[in-house]
DNA sequence: TAGACAGGAA
DNA sequence: TGAAATCCTGTCTA
């Protein structure tokens, strides 16, 4: 089907998509169908589905609101496209498909534009009598002159009398970096060092004794990745939904490469985790798993550590101490965990470690900061992907059914907020009083249901502590206390948790069916998706899981949660709207 | 020698 | 846009 008038998506020239995501419904005289009240009816676009997934392997996400979706096409999200082996002609084909308007000109160069510049410039490891050596080169001469014009880079290589362009081993991320910035993503076909040989297998059966095999996607995902060891694989980002079984797949990327590793990772009860994995699932014995924390440094065939580690410095000025431990063994794969939030130094130091496989792991690839690019050019591209639904669909990860609840300020707010900064207006109507009568009701509505309840201000926590009562754990919570209530929580004996963002990071509860969130940062998309994946884990019964964000009417918190609901809504979630007094009726009924 | 806690960094 | 949580190291106590 082909640019056919009642399709769904409009291209425009400034690269941007627009995708509607309902039609009015018509009567036998093409008129819209009204229903009692007057109101024209519609009903989802019936091509608004298949769109939305044709559309997420190349394009962004930008702006969901109820009727137009908008994205936008970027370098990246081509390139990204390109590496998983879509020619232009695919995304054309797709655009196509779905546009009811034709697709301006300058946006279809544009696309052959970028999908001509992946891999136009690669660099070539050449065999020489002292060694290996590496050359920049491209089959489009013009190509190549015209990065040489850059100062930036330039003054990585150095030129032979014969018009080669060759560069020092270390320079390999520079360059890449450099030239990423100036359009051009280099195909790097390097290679890779040897690590120090390191068997890993995986086992039957998990410690527990129940059987045990990497799933179907973790598989596929891993030999997206490793490629047969070619110098096309070995590098690059596979993005798994939370619950998915990320680690499965670094388990299963380890056992291809058979190498030395080193883990990456945000926290140490990360690390844990990562070691309990490694020894519940693969034949790795204890003492070859090494633990480099501020508790304990010791480095392993298989070492797990934390970013904080790594970038951990005296003073600002200082060097970065435990760097050293990128070169302490020779590792045959890194390992990047939650890759969406490398922190900037660790980019330098993969710069210089482009010889070493690289696998980085993430639910979300999209950054805040917009450093996309350099995780595209440092770590590789995206190799493997699943929709979020797609995984709900076949039951590897529960159905959730998502709800915004908006609740009007009280009127003796009202003046507050109005007088407020800007800056304050959204923590004024973040902390609208009003969400706790909400929360009660929410309550009542999931009384059987494992809650957790998450907040972004302390003192909206402490209130509501007295009127729900439910523990509360902070980052002041000690520790031996946040596993008590967690082990209280999964075994039962505490229904309901109240959380500060600690709840954002690696908690494990796998029973958790019900998530209200009663405020969030400022607009982080990721956020919302680790939130909504505290309760993706499959429930035991299969049932369906539910995710409530309260927000305060038409104010700055509700303009915030539309921009962080974007992610999920990509990944085809979507959000009922009701009003608190819409609540209040049916816990009523 | 473990644990608790303060202080700094990003 | 700001608040909160994190981690590391170093020091103190028992």
């Amino acid at each position: 089907m082909t640019l056919a008038a009642d399709n769904p998506l409009i291209v425009q020239g400034d690269r941007t998509l627009m995708l509607h995501t309902v039609r009015t419904l018509l009567d036998e005289l093409g008129r819209p169908r009204r229903d009692a009240q007057g109101r024209p009816m519609t009903e989802e676009h019936p091509r608004f589905a298949a769109a939305r997934d044709a559309l997420n392997a190349f394009a962004e996400l930008e702006k969901s609101p109820d009727y137009l979706h908008t994205y936008r096409l970027t370098p990246v999200s081509v390139w990204n496209a390109a590496a998983l082996g879509l020619s232009a002609d695919d995304i054309l084909a797709r655009l196509d498909e779905f546009a009811c308007v034709p697709i301006p000109r300058n946006v279809e160069s544009e696309i052959r534009t970028w999908i001509e510049r992946y891999g136009l410039l690669r660099i070539e490891r050449v065999a020489g009598a002292s060694g290996a050596r590496f050359a920049l080169c491209s089959a489009a001469a013009d190509a190549l002159a015209d990065a040489l014009a850059h100062e930036s880079v330039r003054k990585l290589v150095t030129l032979d009398a014969d018009g080669h362009v060759w560069l020092e081993e270390h320079q390999r991320g520079s360059i890449k970096q450099a030239l990423i910035k100036l359009g051009y993503p280099v195909d790097d076909r390097g290679g890779y060092l040897d690590g120090d040989p390191f068997p890993i297998v995986l086992k039957l059966a998990t410690r527990a004794g129940e059987p045990f095999a990497p799933r179907p996607y973790q598989i596929e995902a891993a030999h997206s990745f490793y490629r047969g060891g070619s110098v096309l694989g070995g590098n690059g980002v596979v993005v798994l939904p939370c619950g998915a079984g990320k680690t499965v797949v670094g388990l299963t990327a380890m056992s291809l490469v058979g190498e030395k590793t080193l883990i990456l990772t945000t926290n140490t009860v990360a690390v844990r985790q990562w070691r309990e994995e490694l020894l519940d699932k693969t034949g790795i014995s204890p003492a070859d798993v090494g633990e480099y924390t501020g508790e304990e440094k010791s480095v392993r065939p298989v070492t797990v550590t934390t970013y904080q580690m790594l970038t951990w410095r005296r003073s600002k000025t200082d060097a970065f101490e435990h760097f050293a431990l990128f070169s302490r063994e020779n590792w045959g794969l890194v390992v990047y965990d939650e890759v969406h939030l490398l922190p900037a130094p660790i980019f330098r130091v993969t710069a210089a470690l482009q010889a070493r496989r690289r696998l980085g792991l993430t639910a979300t690839l999209v950054r805040e900061d917009g450093k996309e690019d350099e995780v595209f050019c440092l770590i590789g591209p995206k190799r493997y992907d699943v929709p979020w639904k797609v995984l709900e669909d076949k039951g590897f990860i529960a159905q959730a059914r998502c709800t915004e609840v908006r609740v009007p300020l009280a009127a003796a707010l009202k003046g507050k907020y109005a007088s407020a900064t800007a800056r304050n207006k959204f923590r004024v109507a973040s902390e609208n009083p009003a969400k706790i009568r909400v929360v009660q009701q929410l309550l009542e509505r999931h009384q059987d249901g494992r809650v957790l309840i998450i907040g972004q201000y302390l003192d909206q926590l402490d209130e509501l502590v007295r009127h729900v009562r439910a523990p509360l754990i902070t980052g002041k919570t000690p520790n031996a206390e946040r596993e008590r209530l967690y082990e209280r929580f999964r075994r039962g004996t505490e229904r309901i948790l109240i959380v500060s963002k600690v709840g954002n990071f690696a908690i494990d509860l796998p029973d958790a069916n019900v998530a209200i969130q009663i405020s969030g940062t400022f607009g982080s998309r990721q956020e919302e998706a680790q939130r909504l994946g505290r309760i993706l884990r499959p429930k035991s019964d299969g049932s369906a899981a539910a995710f409530y964000a309260v927000v305060t009417l038409g104010s700055r918190d509700q303009e915030f949660a539309q921009k962080r609901q974007r992610f999920l809504t990509e990944q085809g979630y979507s959000y009922e709207i009701i009003d608190s007094s819409q609540l209040e009726a049916s816990v009523g009924a």
